[in-house]
Order: structure tokens, then C-alpha cells, then sequence
DNA sequence: GGGCCATGTCATCAGTTGGTGACTTCTAGG
DNA sequence: CCTAGAAGTCACCAACTGATGACATGGCCC
């Protein structure tokens, strides 16, 4: 006991802050927004409960923090163009899911039910993930190919949600990779 | 007041189970496992919330049979074959989100969040979507495909869940079905 | 008609949730 | 050292949820 321990958490408002989003990000990413108490997010958080509403105002408005938060579609559109579908397929259907790249769709996809939280990720995904999206593309039909590109991803995710790794091998997975990369490039590349 | 109204409601126990089944089935596919509550449920069958209990054993069970109950994929299988992208997209990008061909799609995607739902669905999908569908695409690779279906369906449910019909127009809407529907015959016809 | 069971109604419970305000404790500045 | 305010703790509330058991009532069979 070297350090003079403090008995109560270190007395750091930014750390604390950021603890209780990194908390909530994971949270809301495994288990969506209804599923989260904000209990479990502060008790994840080494945080008393009443600090969420003292820092964020509420739950609410935590999670819209959260996505503000979280990795865009960026990182995928900063890679060489030739490669996207290949890349975006192998996180989709062979990287493991814990992976953070992920975290963002399951947000989306775990907590689109909720009411509350619905509002929040129209805005946002429109914001970090099509409007992007849409630039990259480029071409009179971009809207309409990030929409292609999009349902493939999210049905990829969902499905991997739903059913985790179960019904498919490895094998299996691997050719449901390179069917998902073709699919992919064809959106990116061509007209539809 | 010719017919002597009975003040309470007709004691019909098989057109009570009905009646609640059908109101069970339209709250979970609008607003999702969690957010239905047994007792708008019992209001809109005009019942009340204690005979759901009663006929059901609780709120899961009845989850459980309604998934039982909801039309399921056969409907697009009993088609011609050639057509069957085609009428798919028509249903994901064009129809109006609330025919009841999408309700199973809707109760899946609304509630798969939900643990207490989610084993009910992977098991019914499973029986109810994936498997007639792996069978009525034949085949050495009928489960990656039927996975690659699955994840274009899907997705597109998602994103209109999601976004409802904003962002595209009408005329965009017509090029995201043509493209959905050569992705999914691709997906049905050959080999991945 | 009388008993009896199926059906429906009601009050209420126990658990959980998000949120709030009063309180304590630590630290910075004078 | 002492005060003021920021940071953290705690007890508690009001609302809601699913569920249950006691009770009322209707209709059928003997």
C-alpha cells in the first residue's frame, strides 16, 4: 500500500467520464439499449450510477454520446478500393465478432427497436456511415448502392447476431466470404 | 339494446386465445419483444392482460406461438422459380412495409435483441426460413446460399425499419429493387 | 333447478428501471 | 489552516413490468 489508496473512486471527472462511455459503448454493443441498465453500465465502469445523470443527463443521451463516439465506416473507406469487398466480407463473415470494427453495427442493429435509441441512430448512421459512403462512391446512383452495400452488411451482421457461428463451417464460411466480396465490389464498382 | 348485452366479454375461450394471438402478433412485429407489454397486448384484443397468462403461461410462451403461427417463407417458394428475386425485391423495396408478408420478418428483426426472444427465433427461423429454403434451393452449397439470401433480405428489412422510406424516392426505390433482384437470382440459380 | 367447471375480472405483488436530491469527502486556492 | 466548490456516495422515489391468486359469473349437464 505504497499510494495512499483514496477509499472512493479517484477523484477525476474526465476519467470518469470517459470510463463510464467505454462501459456504455460495450454495453450497448453486446446487449442494445433496452437490454443496458445504466446499474450495470456504471457498475462495469467502477462509477456510482447517479454519475451517468450528473455527466450525460441521462440514459438517453448517453447513447447518443456513444455513437458520436464510436469508429465509422472510415476505416474501410480509407483502404485501397479494389480490396473493399474482400476486407469489408472478411469482418463480416470470418473475423471474430468481438472485434471493435463491429461495435458501431451492433450497436445500430441491437438497439434499432428501442424508441428511444431509433432516433439517435437514424441520425448518426445517416451522418457516419451513408453520407460517407455515398461521397466514396460517387456516380448518379450512389444513394442507391450504398443502400445495396448497406443491406448486405447489416443482413450479414444480423444474421451473425441472430445465430452466432452455429449452421456454418469453416468452409462454408469461407465461400459465404468470397459470394459476400463479390457482391460487395459489384456495388462499389459498377452502376447497378 | 335488442340483445341482451352481456356486460363482460363473450366466453369463448378459443375466440379469446384468437384474439389475443392476432393483437400478440401485430405488437411484436411494430414494436418488438421488449416493447410490447402483455397489457397493450390484452387491451387491444379487448381482454384482460390476466388471461394471457392464463392461456399462454406468460409472455414468452406466447412470443413463442405466435412465431409458431406467422405465415412463413413457403409463400415465395411455391413460385416460379425464375421470378422468385424479382418478387422478393418487390416486397423488400416497393410493397408497403405493412403487409403481413413482412411480419415475420419484422417480429425477427424487432426482437432478436431481446434474450428472452431470441432462442425462439433461431429455432424458428431455423425450421420455418432456413431449412425449406436450403431444401427448395438443392445443392451442394444450398447453405451458403441460403445465407446469402438470408443476409439480402434481411438487410433490406433492417434498412427499411430503420429509415422507413426516407432518403430514396420512388424512382430510386425501382433501381434498388432491379439490383436486389438480379443479386438474389444470382444467389438462387447458380453456385456461389 | 342445482351443482360445477370453464371463463372472465380485479386487486395486488415483487422486481426492475431510470432518475433525483441531500449528504459526505476530497482538493484547490487564498 | 480554512473555506468553497467540485466529485463522489447514498437512500429513495415513481413508474412500469409480468405474474398470481382470490373472487365473480356465465353456461352446460345431470
Amino acid at each position: 500500500m505504497s499510494p495512499p489508496m483514496t477509499p472512493g473512486r479517484a477523484r477525476n471527472a474526465a476519467a470518469t467520464r470517459t470510463a463510464i462511455l467505454e462501459a456504455a459503448r460495450k454495453r450497448f454493443a453486446h446487449e442494445g439499449y433496452d437490454q443496458t441498465g445504466v446499474r450495470e453500465i456504471a457498475s462495469d465502469a467502477g462509477v456510482d450510477a447517479a454519475l451517468i445523470s450528473r455527466y450525460f443527463g441521462g440514459k438517453e443521451e448517453l447513447f447518443s454520446e456513444v455513437l458520436s463516439c464510436a469508429p465509422n465506416i472510415a476505416e474501410f473507406l480509407d483502404g485501397d478500393r479494389d480490396s473493399f469487398g474482400e476486407r469489408v466480407a472478411q469482418m463480416l463473415a470470418v473475423e471474430p465478432m468481438r472485434e471493435e470494427k463491429f461495435e458501431l453495427f451492433l450497436i445500430m442493429l441491437r438497439s434499432a427497436s428501442s424508441p428511444k435509441a431509433a432516433e439517435a441512430i437514424r441520425r448518426h448512421s445517416h451522418d457516419a456511415f451513408y453520407q460517407p459512403l455515398e461521397t466514396w462512391l460517387g456516380g448518379d446512383d450512389a444513394a442507391v448502392r450504398a443502400r445495396l452495400l448497406s443491406c448486405v452488411m447489416m443482413g450479414a451482421t444480423m444474421n451473425r447476431v441472430i445465430y452466432e457461428d452455429y449452421l456454418l463451417d469453416g468452409q462454408q464460411r469461407q465461400e459465404l466470404c468470397e459470394a459476400l466480396a463479390r457482391t460487395l465490389d459489384n456495388y462499389v464498382s459498377g452502376p447497378v
